[in-house]
DNA sequence: AAGTCCATCTCGTAT
DNA sequence: ATACGAGGTGGACTT
């Protein structure tokens, strides 16, 4: 993470530092006493306070008092910003297209100011989903297919781990991976990786499977399948189970939470 | 703004740093890598990655991500902030009752972490609905009282400016705050804050006011008062009328709007 | 504390 | 582009 911080710049040193971050695709962050002017699906204004302002290289734009988990004025990504000094006095604004609004920003002493080149690659993983998924399967086989006997929930493999083990009908080893939203390529990719994992492991189950000559199954579960996975399961003898993720079971699962480990 | 930073702490100094801010009541920002664990009403893990994370005096919780304008993970205000160090990592972790909720974070390689006790009384003004009242009651001046003639709006006193101003049948000066909402302690200081100001500058309504020997009469317009804002009128000898706003002008008010002063 | 309704809802997804 | 629905919705207000 590249970053740099101005402590109590002036608003020359500031507007500078603002256009380094910009053209460095950086996230921004200041605090700063300031008033705002937003105009757009509402009308607001607020008057001169101490807060904190977060600009994001999507063109995301916060502005947060000492209160609240929501930001008092904001803009969403894709917004245009633009900074400008009249008067000696340092402006923010971001203007966003569709509909069209506007947030000025008048900044006044401005105490911290820094951006970083934020790397994160990662998404949220709503696991919450997904284990009801799971239960919901590990209740109701059928729902694979008829005759479909699972065994283990998160068979760990060296890459992570299988979310359900089990056999079919004619006891060929089948290995599920859920998703909870529609299965892309990543999913495709994440299974092929864990069923080579598991056939490069020497475990029970693979020896078993081997010495009665039965098959492995990888298989996608999923409420849908975009087109380019769709390409790819056939050609990696891949099959996909259509299922919907159950809804309401919230209070069923804040029961099996353990917390405090 | 009382305010400290800290380049690249170690985890001991940044722990050192989390316990002095929560002593002060400051809003914390942290630029950091760091993976994070949260169950309650859903169940999410985010894997490595550098985020921001802002806390808040009121308990509020953020991690914001590079893009969006909402953070990935989060807890809402009053929630419970603990902060330790585990195999000398620093975990933060913010528990919420009812619902259950633990938010856990772990950190990483620390970029940039601050502290700073945000000052800021003001709250924000949804000028929108409020304009709507006021073309309400320019319309129809009964709805404050019978005989009400409203004469100004948006007169410009020293810290702000008066909603409405204008004279009931008796020709006493009225002065009036409008709230579209329910109008609290803020409200009221703000409209004593504007009779103050009334009084002391040299104006023709005052003075054609004081030869006629009229009184000023202070309002507060708003759906509702709470109950401490309804001790302070009686004894600063204001007066409160309840007005809803009206509702569904939406269309009509982007009309109006001037982008681009 | 629980329920209802609004929001500059945001965010994803399908059309 | 627009339409529709879900969300750890948040947050204000009522009961």
């Amino acid at each position: 993470m590249k970053y740099k911080i101005l402590e109590e710049p002036s608003h020359d040193k500031a507007y500078e530092l603002f256009q380094e971050a910009i053209k460095k695709k950086a996230t921004i962050s200041i605090f700063a006493k300031c008033k705002i002017h937003y105009e757009g699906r509402a009308l607001s204004e607020l008057n001169w306070g101490e807060r904190i302002i977060l600009i994001k290289p999507d063109g995301s734009f916060l502005v947060h008092q000492e209160k609240k988990v929501e930001p008092v004025n904001w803009q969403p990504p894709k917004s245009r910003i633009n900074a400008y000094i009249k008067n000696k006095t340092l402006f923010l604004e971001s203007i966003r297209r569709t509909p069209r609004e506007l947030l000025r920003v008048e900044l006044g002493y401005i105490n911290v100011m820094n951006y970083a080149n934020i790397e994160d690659f990662e998404e949220l993983e709503q696991t919450g989903h997904e284990k009801d998924m799971s239960d919901m399967i590990m209740k109701n086989p059928h729902i694979i297919e008829e005759g479909f006997k699972p065994t283990t929930r998160e068979y760990n493999v060296e890459h992570g781990f299988i979310d359900i083990l089990g056999k079919d009908k004619e006891n060929n080893l089948m290995i599920l991976e859920l998703k909870s939203r529609k299965a892309g390529v990543n999913a495709i990719k994440q299974l092929k990786r864990y069923l080579d994992d598991f056939d490069e492991s020497e475990n029970d189950y693979l020896k078993e499977c081997r010495a009665a000559k039965k098959k492995i199954r990888g298989l996608i579960v999923a409420p849908s399948i975009d087109e380019i996975a769709k390409e790819m399961i056939e050609e990696e003898g891949i099959e996909f189970i259509s299922v919907d993720p159950p809804k309401e079971l919230k209070i069923d699962k804040k029961v099996t939470l353990d917390f405090f480990k």
